[in-house]
DNA sequence: CGTGATTGCATAGCACACTATATATTTGGA
DNA sequence: TCCAAATATATAGTGTGCTATGCAATCACG
């Protein structure tokens, strides 16, 4: 019935609210590197080197916010790039020594983080959200597919 | 214990993947302006004419950023600045006429992404995740505000 | 009444995300 | 074998958000 709209019940803004907010918290712990970072050390700790379009993937961005993430990161010392042996497009990004160790913690604050921001939750509440929250994704996700 | 850090289970990540998932759908469908000027529609609409600074904080974005957003909506022709007699700092911003037919468009397909997003959830659950997230976001910018 | 603090806005510079496009290499199939 | 399609990366341009900073107008109070 054409109630006016208010952006405090509009999921869209919601999400993106908590998102920026989770972002700076992020950011005023974090030493050095910023929030577009955090991919990337998870899926390199994780996996080991990868190439850009791997990560670009893992990290559920666009190749080129990829490269210019890996640019900034290259810049600041955290990660190299090395040609791929294999494949003359393809360069293997690996992290350095001190990217291995920054990532390291940021992970510790990475977590602290997303306990911070589920302490609003009761203990049985929060894999409620994160369940309700990917289900949100999947349909978001397959409607921009299906282009 | 260190438990490889999955990206799926990080409250920040999911958080931030699905709001530019819902900021996608909603600028796959939007005919003029973007994300950003939605906030600013909604406030003019609901609530007439007011300052850059009160659109600041009814978009909870910082002030720059909201210049900046106007800057490009009045670049397209959506609102006008108008000095506000009463104030030699302040501007008043308004909706222009094509400005307001674009809001309330724009308003039609802001509800339905967030249908669409919410159509993932049982219609018991919608209301759940909206409480969640908005106890969430109270959290996080408690932490910001105590800076 | 005047001056220091506050408030409103602008600008500069950066991070992070997107689309569109170009280039180079690899792959697959006629 | 050779050429078209697919793949990996780079570049250009833009939007949306932030912090830091500066300036002008207003306010508050001694």
């Amino acid at each position: 019935m054409e109630s006016p709209y208010r952006r405090e019940d509009s999921a869209g803004y919601l999400t993106n609210w908590t998102a920026r907010l989770f972002q700076r918290a992020l950011e005023r712990r974090l030493k050095g590197g910023g929030a577009g970072s955090m991919p990337v050390f998870f899926a390199l700790l994780n996996e080991g080197p990868l190439s850009q379009s791997a990560l670009a993937r893992w990290a559920a961005v666009e190749q080129p916010t990829m490269a210019n993430t890996l640019n900034r990161m290259e810049r600041d010392g955290l990660i190299s790039r090395a040609p791929d042996p294999a494949d003359g497009r393809s360069a293997i990004v690996s992290l350095t020594r001190g990217g291995r160790q920054l990532a390291l913690d940021s992970m510790k604050v990475a977590r602290e983080v997303n306990a911070l921001g589920l302490s609003a939750l009761k203990p049985a509440e929060r894999d409620v959200y994160l369940d309700m929250i990917r289900r949100i994704a999947a349909v978001l996700d397959a409607d921009g597919a299906q282009s």
